[in-house]
DNA sequence: TATGAATGAGTCTTCATTCAT
DNA sequence: CATGAATGAAGACTCATTCAT
């Protein structure tokens, strides 16, 4: 019950985020689209930063748990880069609110004590070091700086996520993962 | 005189948005920054929101300057883009600061009426459209959609930014013109 | 609960900007004298000057529910304008920072584009103006220019109470309604 | 030379603030009517609230040395009275701005230290207290008080005023001098 | 004396956050 | 848990006043 109420809270807050900005966003804004009153939220959130941290907290778990699934089904790096990106790419194609909100205001905390946003993203990238890593061991790509690498990566995805909201059309959200694998093309033994 | 303390402001304020970001940033902290008083500003600016539309005009104008004086040395379509790109980019190489405010604060004025910095940009990537129409009527390049051309061209030229302002090296900015160049290879004759 | 909170603003204001004048009222004085937070006003009123427009709203309003009220009584002209006369004097008397107020404050939209107190103002001059139509209809008063007298019965009502503001003993608000209807009494058959 | 400008000050306040009401006036507004720097307006005034006191102080002393001219005439009290209006209203039918600043702005000084304005207009009650005792000593008038009657004829000027600047028409600055001179006809023998 | 750019104290207004109901 | 009125710190903006030229 109150998970869903906070989910509610999460998916209002990205639509008016995405619509207006986070700091052109109030509180109030949030609590319209969700249909609550402003104090409901401070039950679920400490602060208005802390909704923002909580998207991307909740998004990038939700990939990391992803790659977790996906080690599993014991691809090769290839297949495993893009099945990931295919799943990203899709989610971002149904909700291309969250992707504004993702690429745009990823920049927040910025001289802000908040970097609970950066932990999750590094975290992220630590994971996407494993794989390359993996990989490495594995001998199905180059001895590369692995750590560089899924910086790289990750920087491709967020480039594309905004070129492809700045193009009138979203194509570029289908095309994305292979446009990427291309540019990381050379990795491969 | 009074064209130096606009300057003044013009630069000073750069460097405070793009340590800070523009919400971050408050008037006081442009005045002390350029080493004047809060009031001053408002002697050259009209509200906060005008200083950074002043600051993506007066580049934005810079470049298109830039167009025109390349347009009279006659050059054909790929050097002409060559050359534009590489002053772009020693210019961001020499002032990040700038790179970092174009890129990421250009999105301030969604669901504010103000939205003259579109149409700087708007007017920029015009003249790029018609130096791919001219270079088409030259038969230099393929005859393709000049308008997306333009805004293709004008958006990888962003998402590099973007992606060099994430890295740690700022490298990519020196590679850029070539990276982008590559990109659009298929379209020259 | 809401109501009360903004009629305690409403009179707090009128004590406050009889006593400095509204120019010289700051916000916080009018909260300091509600007992309340200057966010709070925000909460009832958008500006400072919705919060001088709405008490002379408030007025007229009383005024022209009093016009109401004694229409259904049937009077006769003469004695249907020296009831209202007597009521708003009394008004006055009772209040007579509300009289400064009124008299003093009226002119504070010169030059603005809120004229929101004039509308009001012109609305209840309509009322008086029926009046008066009404009693030439009813062949008690004789045939004059309806609207010429409501805005001279009007400006005369304003310039008694200028008067007796001014005056250091109030008594002209006692024999203001007969005053005035002395100073109109040519018009009755 | 110095006077031309001072007066070419004066007469621009009382156009600016005549329109646009003192608070509303900047001494900028002054500055651009009078066709001057604002500095200039600091070398002859020094302060926003010495060019309203000045302008009243001009307008009062013009007033007393009028009657004191009146006294060497030898006229009757009446007839003095009489021609003093004639004159006053005279002025402010040349110039209505005048009177709307007169009238409307004497009120800018509550809870202000400035009291100057306060003091002139003293002076001229004053002055006009003593003509109502010499009357009474010429056995002219009755025993009256003669303080208060010279407070009482100040105030139906500015109420006069008042009136006629609220009204369409002017026609009021006409008849003014009648009006007032017939409201205080008991007092003469 | 005239100028007008620079100054910064003073205010309005916003909005995240709290808390009594 | 939900509510939304109350709070007040923070920040944009104004404008009287100063002063170097």
């Amino acid at each position: 019950m109150a998970q869903e109420t906070k989910a509610r809270i999460r998916k209002a807050a990205i639509e008016v985020i995405a619509e207006e900005g986070f700091f052109n966003t109030r509180m109030q804004d949030i609590a319209d689209r969700a249909q609550l009153a402003v104090g409901t939220i401070y039950n679920y959130f400490s602060s208005k930063d802390e909704v923002l941290s909580y998207i991307f907290k909740y998004e990038i778990q939700r990939r990391m748990k992803s790659i977790s699934e996906l080690k599993e089904q014991k691809l090769s790096t290839r297949r495993f880069l893009k099945k990931f990106l295919d799943r990203h790419f899709l989610t971002l194609r149904e909700n291309p609110n969250l992707g504004r909100v993702l690429v745009r205001e990823k920049e927040f905390s910025r001289a802000k004590d908040n970097n609970e946003i950066k932990e999750n993203m590094n975290s992220l990238i630590k994971m996407l070091e494993d794989i390359f890593v993996e990989g490495i061991n594995k001998a199905e790509i180059k001895d590369i700086n692995a750590h560089l690498m899924a910086v790289y990566f990750f920087g491709s995805m967020q480039g594309i996520i905004e070129f492809a909201l700045t193009e009138p059309e979203i194509e570029m959200l289908v095309d994305g993962p292979d446009f990427i694998i291309k540019r990381i093309e050379h990795i491969f033994k």
